[in-house]
DNA sequence: CAGAATCCACCGCGATACTG
DNA sequence: CAGTATCGCGGTGGATTCTG
């Protein structure tokens, strides 16, 4: 595991700002939480990230063990990735988050109609 | 209020991400949940951020309408931030948050104490 | 006290090409 | 199919200075 870069936040939500904060991180866990995915679904899921930004944020997300990766060994290579049994715990705050985006844009197409 | 960036969004998740995922907006908002805020007290609370960022971030909090900016006019100037309704709405994701954090922080020591 | 305005170093990230 | 390696641009964000 990744250890910690400080043995100290100001705040633990800066420990979880950390670990979900990465650009592409708290989408990628979004998609995991509808269940596993290889790498390939997840760049269709994702069209705007590139190969590098994606691998990269999972071996980041699999070092802090949010994520599980599975490497089958045959030819054409496949990589299986999922929530771990820590990544689980988030998934109640990325529903929310989901939730919570789609109300605020509904707010928003509802003023832009008022005004 | 500022407009949307695209009007589209592949998942709405991306909304939440796009008002909330700035460098040091959790953070804020996650002292603000405690009560309005002078600016020189956020700054107290966060000793890391910039005067630069700070300032940024609450304004494109505030162009979000997540947060109010009260300005009182009087010497020397006193500007107060606190949540608005919209910004209550993330109290809960906020507090979440901050919890999950906590525990991944418990559970980072108690793994390190076990090897 | 609050914040606007500059300047600029740094690195995040994209584009591309290559490996097994 | 999945991933690494390299190069390089652009914008984020830090340091500093100035204003009301």
């Amino acid at each position: 595991m990744k250890s910690l870069k400080k043995d100290y936040y100001n705040l633990p939500v800066e420990a979880t700002l950390e670990v979900i904060g990465g650009k592409w991180k708290t989408l990628i866990l979004c998609h995991l939480t509808y269940g596993s995915k290889r790498t390939s679904e997840l760049k269709k899921l994702m069209p705007d990230i590139t190969q590098k930004m994606l691998t990269q944020q999972l071996r980041e997300l699999e070092e802090d063990e949010i994520i599980i990766r599975t490497v089958y060994n045959q030819v054409p290579p496949k990589v299986v990735y999922e929530l771990s049994e820590v990544g689980e715990t988030l998934k109640s705050i990325i529903d929310q988050m989901c939730e919570w985006g789609e109300q605020y844009l509904n707010r928003k197409t509802l003023s832009s109609k008022d005004a």
